[in-house]
DNA sequence: AACATCTCTTAACCTAGATCATTGTGCAGC
DNA sequence: GCTGCACAATGATCTAGGTTAAGAGATGTT
């Protein structure tokens, strides 16, 4: 149906998965061969919502989003941050009411897949089902180092260790060259991500930068000493569950 | 195997999964035909280290447990409170290193149950499968609305969201009779779980009382208005994926 | 080119919650 | 009926981060 090749825009999903579950050559040209629909978002827009009940299951093709929950002040809270090969619906896949938001950080293609075929592919591949249970397993072990992040770690650290994590899953997506990253968000949304003000994240950026551990060009985002960032932000990748081979 | 009456172990997880996908006859026999060992814990025993292999599949019996995270400078972060009936290592089924750590609140029973049949269950009966799966996204909506809830409310709304997300959660598995009930938690824990100080947890309960939101008797709490305390403490049940019927 | 709109930056000030220290209280063990 | 100990309660003080406000860059638009 699709082809197979880099350009293919399930690449990155196939590259996600494999990184999950040994899967074979019926098991990729499988995913491969789920049908989907490519459609292009502008920034902010919604692919779920709060109450509303999920009817399609999206692959970030390119660009990024973002899980977003507001509490009865008006706060808003980000929850997960999403890059490009990542789907954004598996939470959504079984479950029959969507207990949060969805939306695109930057301009993005999806693939919109329904949530049929989905189903159908985990039903008929034991090993698919496999590498999608420990996808959202990896997701849920992300949900509760930001509930340390956030409840535990002071505002720098807990920068800092954001950071660490972005360029980490960057990076292991292969969308990183070592040698620094694109960062996709504004200062409000990273204060939304760290329950932080916008005020104090700038403050906070910036003593990172004073001490030396980040470099910024606009929001291009470098480590000098990868290590000592590590250290500062109290990062270790374990809960990514990102497999060594991957 | 094991009977399937309430004062069968198994009972409360049976009656969790029930609530989570339509189980036929066949499913819950193989749920109860679980082989299992029954094991006394103290309070404080861990079930599950941060970077050791999980082994087995724990079910709560009775008692109370929680999932904890250290950060780098020794502060401490509960991440999840479970109640009997609820499987502890659902989480570990599948990865391979557990991220965090799990111990018991009180002394608790639990119910031992070799990872290999839980995996060949979820092989054979695909409604067990969907709920499991059920069981663990709802898991992963919970961790979700907790980031939330340490990043954005602030403490004595804090509180008031974690004290009926317990007392909903308790009521949908029969263990609370509306007229209030024990919680098992010093204010240390609580603040654990809040990213609060005992102090100042014991500060905002004090306070919660002196609103009359909240009415204690040593440990044991009791809301006089249900209504005024959901809507102080900002919450919403949605995100706890209880069914209607259940 | 001028304008509008987002972001980012910075400064002055304030408050929620942390920290530190002490006392009170229930309960288990002897 | 003491003694010890974990937990709870409070007061005094401090600080990380919030709030408010105002300018400075960017970037895009007509």
């Amino acid at each position: 149906m699709q082809s197979n090749s880099s350009s293919d825009p399930l690449h990155l999903l196939l590259r996600k998965l494999q990184g999950r579950a040994r899967l074979e050559q019926e098991d990729l040209a499988a995913i491969s061969a789920l049908p989907y629909t490519l459609k292009t978002l502008e920034p902010q827009s919604y692919t779920a919502r709060e109450g509303e009940a999920p009817e399609v299951c999206a692959v970030l093709v390119s660009g990024f989003a973002y899980r977003q929950k507001l509490a009865g002040d008006g706060g808003r809270q980000i929850v997960a941050i999403h890059i490009p090969g990542e789907a954004l619906d598996l939470q959504n896949l079984f479950l029959e009411v969507s207990d949060h938001n969805v939306q695109t950080l930057t301009r993005a293609e999806l693939a919109i897949i329904p949530r049929a075929a989905w189903q159908a592919l985990v039903r008929t591949r034991p090993a698919v089902a496999h590498a999608v249970m420990m996808e959202i397993l990896a997701e849920a072990s992300i949900f509760r180092e930001w509930v340390l992040n956030v409840g535990r770690r002071d505002a720098s650290t807990r920068l800092a260790h954001l950071l660490c994590e972005f360029a980490v899953r960057l990076e292991a997506q292969g969308l990183a060259n070592g040698d620094g990253f694109e960062l996709p968000m504004t200062q409000e949304q990273l204060g939304d991500s760290l329950g932080l003000t916008p005020v104090h994240v700038n403050r906070t950026i910036k003593a990172l930068e004073g001490l030396g551990f980040v470099e910024r060009d606009r929001r291009r985002i470098r480590f000098p000493d990868w290590e000592r960032m590590r250290d500062f932000g109290d990062f270790t990748q374990r809960y990514l569950h990102i497999r060594a081979g991957a």
